[in-house]
Formats: C-alpha cells, structure tokens, sequence
RNA sequence: GGGGGGUUGCCCGAGCGGCCAAUGGGAGCGGACUGUAAAUCCGUCGCGAAAGCUACAGAGGUUCGAAUCCUCUACCCCCCA
C-alpha cells in the first residue's frame, strides 16, 4: 500500500488525475469544476441506496472516487439513502420490489458501516455521513408536492433515460419511481443548504438524477455554484455484466463473499480490463501503474497487474491480515508443489478460506463433492467426475463411486477437493 | 365493460394428444490449448445407482395416454369502449 494515502493535496490537478483514471463519464462544465477544486475544499456527495444488505463490487468506483477526492483535499458526505431505497430508482428494466421501513433502515446501517473506513473522519476535510430521512421522514406530501414539486417540469422528466426507457417497456413505470429524481434532487439540495455541498458524483446511469439536483438547485438559490461529475460505468470486455460471477453478485460483506472469493475474483480479471481496472480502483501512483502496464504487455502470463489489483483491492475491503491469508491460500493451493508437503498450519490455514465440510465419515467422493457445495446434487457431482474434473488432494477422480479413504487424509484430518482447474473445498474428517 | 393473444427448464424459444425430461440458441459446467486469462474446438447440462420420481403458471377434468384437449383461477400483452 502507497503510504501516503492521506496526504491533504495532490501536486496533479485532480480533474487531470481523474480523467487520467478514466473516472470522468461526464461532468458539467469541467474548467469550472477544475477551478472550483483548486481553489480549496470543496464539499461534495454521493448516495447509496440500501437495495440489498451490503454494497457490491460495482459500488468500490464511487467509495473509492469519494476517498480519492478526500485526499485531494476535499469534503466529502456519504449519504445513505434510508428514504430513497425505500422508493427505488428505476432500473432500466422493470419496476422494483418494494421492501419495508424495517429492513431498509437496517440494511441502510450497513451500508453506512461499510462506507465508513474508505473515509476519514478525523482532520481538516474530515467526511461526514448523513442519511436522507432525516429530511424526508417528517415532511408531508402535500409540502413536497408544493415545495419541491412545483419546480419540476414533468416533460423534462419524461426525457430521462431512465424514465423514458421504462415508458417504453412493457411494464411502464410506477408514479413512486417515477418520482425518486424529486426526492434525489432534494437532497442535493438539501445538502447544498446544509453543508454548503457543491458537488454530486454518482455514476453515469445517476446523470439524470444529478442533473434534476443542479436544476432545482438552480432554481432555488440562483446564486450557487454546483457541479455535477459521473463516472462511467464498469465495463467487461466479454461483454458480460460487471461484478457478478457464475454464483452471483460479488459483495464487500465478508459474510456474503468471502475474501478468498473476492481476491479470485480480481486475480481472474481478463487480461483486456485489468489494466482499465487498475487505473480506477488503485490507489498507486501513475508511475507505478504505467510501469505495470509495462509488465503486462510483456509478460501477461505473469499476471502482475491482476495480482497487484487483487491484493491492492482485498487489502483496501478486508484489511491486510485476512488479505495476507487469501494470497497465501491461494498460493498454497494453486502451487504445482504437492499438497501432503504443507505443514499442518499452513494448509490448515489455506483451507479455512475455501468453502468446507465437517464429515465424521468418509463416504464416496460424490458426497464428499455435494457436502461442501462443490457440486449441486449427486449426479452432478457424478457428471464432473465423469467428465475429468474431479479431483481429492490434486489426484484425478476416474470412478463415479469412488471412495474416500482415512489414509488420504493429510494430516490426518484434511481432504481438497478440485473441481476443474480452479473451484476448490475442504473436507474436515472430525473423528464421531 | 367487450373482444383477442399469451404464461414451457437459469434466459430466449420450438413443441399443439403417445416417438417429450421435452428441438434449437444463449448462459453455466467439464475437457483440450494456456497463464487459476481470452478466443477456439469438443463434451455436458431436472432428481435418482436403478426401477422410477418430479416437471411445461395454479387447481380440477376428458382420455388407455396430456406440455399438447376442456373448465375455473392468477398474472401479462394487444384491440375496441
């Protein structure tokens, strides 16, 4: 890790950093921004709304935008959207599940916990963190309908893309999500009022949203300067999704993914985005990206620049110990070295970070596979086994109903499973 | 309020009384090649050792036999008012 991640100013320009991190999708009028940033703290925000129990991987751009415009310098806020996540912004798709007070303002305290360590709290530009019920939960319909209503144009509204494409659907669009822009401008506004907030980031699906916040500010206090600045969109070259897997969504929260799976999930980028990647979510210096850039165009089977990134963003999500274990694990397991030549603690260790069982019998391997979730149900289990992909200790399962056997165990307690190259599990042999 | 069309496996989509656990494509999974990458090619793809079981929106019914026919229910779309 870079040490001087806290430094108050940078010598760059932070417009030219982030333009060259390819953080800037759009912004409004980008040498107003870049003047307004030079000239001294500027207090800016992004919101997230609790739609889930924890962020995902797709959220790091705009934690990890926020906390590099802290170090710029700047003032940030983390608003937590407790009153927005209850209303739901449309997705492009269809119109969302609406889910309780109870569980929103839960999963709302999650979120604000797993924000809070990518900012400082301390010093000069320390950040702050507020939630937009406070200003939503008392006020009545009929004042915001008037108050905040009033200044909106609902054919200006109509044109949002995000609006639009849904009018467009099959479904059309609900009045509640139809309305949440309102409820988003507001709290740019509010925050403009507040705490002298001039700036909103988000990502560029938000544009809309963060344009209806300048506007309405605009349009209440002619006098202020705000800004608008969205990050583009994380792309795949595959042209897949980003942030998800074959399992799911990769979240911060250890519980929901673990870490080990979330530094596979790095390490495995391709090599077409890594380097894309790095420049976002890093927080190493130019020079030394560019120097990794170097290392991947020569030597991509080395895979540094996917190392570098997955240590980098493991070590910044779940601290240095657990990220420390994760890349000792993985070496371990995914050395060419046989596996019984690890000491008992190392691969003790190795093992707690991949999925596992507790068996207090050995059975057949197809169990063994179904036990640890490495495989659904038997027949698949019995279907990876006959394709040549299942593997006990590194060694090739050839036998459907193959058993596992008490002298296979290293250590006398452990077992890997493989399946294909790269999915593995433990079994724990617990004497019944 | 009236009329018409639709709901099939993770997704799209064929099937319209037995040959259907259900064509095809995509995704996924495995293999080869590699670098725990991509692309490509090959294989596989409900559960069960098997007998068989469960599945084609839900519930009933007709039939020796239904995803396919009938009835009702739910949801979606379109047209007319």
């Amino acid at each position: 890790m870079p040490s001087d991640q806290r430094r108050p100013a940078t010598v760059t320009d932070i417009v030219d950093e982030l333009r060259w991190r390819g953080l800037i999708a759009q912004s409004t009028d980008e040498e107003a921004l870049r003047k307004a940033l030079a000239d001294g703290p500027v207090t800016y925000y992004c919101g997230f709304d609790p739609t889930a129990a924890s962020l995902h991987v797709g959220h790091l751009v705009q934690v990890l935008t926020m906390r590099r415009l802290q170090q710029a310098g700047h003032r940030p806020i983390a608003l937590v959207g407790g009153a927005t996540g209850q209303i739901g912004d449309p997705r492009p798709t269809a119109e969302r599940q609406l889910n309780d007070a109870a569980t929103v303002a839960a999963w709302a305290e999650r979120l604000r916990s797993q924000i809070e360590p990518f900012l400082d709290f301390e010093g000069p530009n320390a950040a702050t963190m507020v939630n937009n019920l406070e200003w939503t939960a008392n006020l009545s319909a009929i004042d915001f309908l008037r108050d905040i209503g009033k200044h909106f144009r609902v054919n200006t509204m109509l044109t949002k893309e995000s609006v639009a494409r849904r009018l467009n659907s099959e479904q059309g669009i609900s009045y509640t999500e139809f309305s949440y822009q309102l409820l988003q401008a507001m709290d740019f506004l509010e925050l403009y009022r507040r705490h002298g907030c001039t700036l909103q980031q988000g990502g560029s699906d938000q544009w809309g949203n963060l344009t209806a916040g300048l506007d309405l500010i605009h349009r209440l206090e002619p006098q202020a300067e705000v800004h608008a600045l969205a990050t583009p969109l994380m792309t795949k070259a595959d042209g897949t999704k980003f942030g998800k897997t074959e399992t799911g969504t990769l979240w911060l929260d250890p519980e929901m993914t673990t870490p080990y799976a979330f530094y596979q999930f790095w390490l495995n980028t391709d090599d077409r985005d890594v380097l894309r990647y790095l420049r976002a979510l890093s927080f190493r210096s130019r020079e030394e990206l560019e120097e990794l850039e170097e290392q991947t165009r020569e030597r991509p089977q080395a895979r540094a620049a996917q190392r570098a990134l997955a240590e980098e963003l493991t070590t910044l999500v779940h601290g240095a110990d657990q990220c420390a274990k994760v890349v000792a694990a993985s070496r371990a397991l995914f050395g060419r070295d046989d596996l019984a030549a690890l000491d008992e603690r190392t691969l003790a260790a190795a093992l707690a970070e991949v999925p596992s069982a507790q068996v207090s019998e050995l059975g057949e391997v197809v169990d063994l596979f179904v036990a640890t979730g490495l495989a659904p149900s038997r027949s698949a289990a019995r279907r990876t086994i006959n394709e040549g992909g299942a593997y006990v200790n590194n060694t090739k399962i050839t036998e459907e109903d193959a058993v596992a056997s008490p002298d296979q165990l290293l250590h006398g307690r452990w077992l890997v499973l493989r399946r294909g190259k790269r999915t593995l599990a433990a079994i724990e042999y617990t004497r019944g």
